[in-house]
DNA sequence: TGTTTATTTGAACATTTGTTCAAATATTTA
DNA sequence: TAAATATTTGAACAAATGTTCAAATAAACA
C-alpha cells in the first residue's frame, strides 16, 4: 500500500492537518463500501436501464427483457444482483414474477442524475 | 440477445402498452451511457473515497493517497479516469498537483446516498 | 548541472464481471 | 398427468478492471 522508497514521495503526508481532518469526516468503512456497492450497482447500463424502467412501471422480467434489450437470462441475473442488495422488490403472479424499486431513495438518486446529464 | 425458441419466454412481451410506455419514457441510449459511467466512477472504494475526500477538501495526490489509504499509483491512476470523465479537476503548485471536485451536481450525488446509507 | 521529490505512465497480472448456453424449477393449462 | 411457459440457476468464457512495480517526467533546489 505505502511506497516509501525513494522515488515515490519521500514523506507519506504533506499536510498532516488536512488530512486528518479530511479523514474525520469520511464516513466508516462500512458506509463507504455500502455507497460505493450502491453505486456500482447503478453503474452498468444492463442494470441501469433495468432501474430506469422499474422507476416507470412495475415489469415481469419478459417485459424488462424486451424494454432494457437483453436476453431473459441476462436480465434475471442482474436482477438477481439487485435483489439482493434491495434495490429491487418483486411478486409473484402465477408464473410470472413483477419487478419493482424497493428503494425510494434509489428513484431520487438516478432522478437526480437523469435530470443533470440530460440538461 | 433474444431467444425465441420453445423453454424461455415463448412471446417476447407480455404487456406491450406497458413495454412501449415504459420505452418512450427511458432517456436515449447516450444519455443511459453517461449515466451509468458517472454511477460507475462512483462505485468502487478507491474513487468513491477520492471523490468524498475532495468534497471535504483540495488535496495533492501524496494527501490523497493518505486519506485514502491507496499506493500513491493506484491514486493517480483512479484520479486519471475521474479527470476524463470531468469529475474532477488539477491546478499544479510547483512539483504538486492539487485535484478538487470539478462537477458539482456529484457533490450533491454523493452526499444525497451519503445521508440515506448513514440514517 | 545533478539530485531530490511529486506525479504520471505502461506493462503485467490476478480478480471481477457480464453474457451465453443448457438445464432445472415452478406454475398453468390441456 | 403431460406439455407448455416464465423464470432461475450454474458453468464456462471472454472482456474489463484495479493494483503493483519499475521507469519516465517535471519541477525545485543544492
Amino acid at each position: 500500500m505505502k511506497n516509501k522508497s525513494a522515488p515515490v514521495c519521500k514523506v507519506d503526508i504533506i499536510d498532516k492537518v488536512k488530512v486528518k481532518s479530511t479523514q474525520a469526516n469520511l464516513p466508516g468503512k462500512e458506509n463507504i463500501f455500502s455507497m460505493a456497492e450502491t453505486f456500482k450497482l447503478l453503474g452498468e447500463p444492463t442494470r441501469l436501464k433495468i432501474i430506469l424502467a422499474l422507476i416507470e412501471n412495475e415489469l415481469c422480467v419478459c417485459d424488462l427483457s424486451a424494454v432494457s434489450e437483453n436476453s431473459v437470462s441476462a436480465v434475471s441475473h442482474q436482477l438477481r444482483l439487485l435483489r439482493n442488495f434491495r434495490l429491487i422488490k418483486y411478486r409473484k403472479e402465477g408464473k410470472m414474477v413483477y419487478y419493482s424499486i424497493d428503494d425510494e431513495h434509489i428513484k431520487n438518486l438516478v432522478n437526480q442524475l437523469k435530470e443533470h446529464i440530460e440538461e
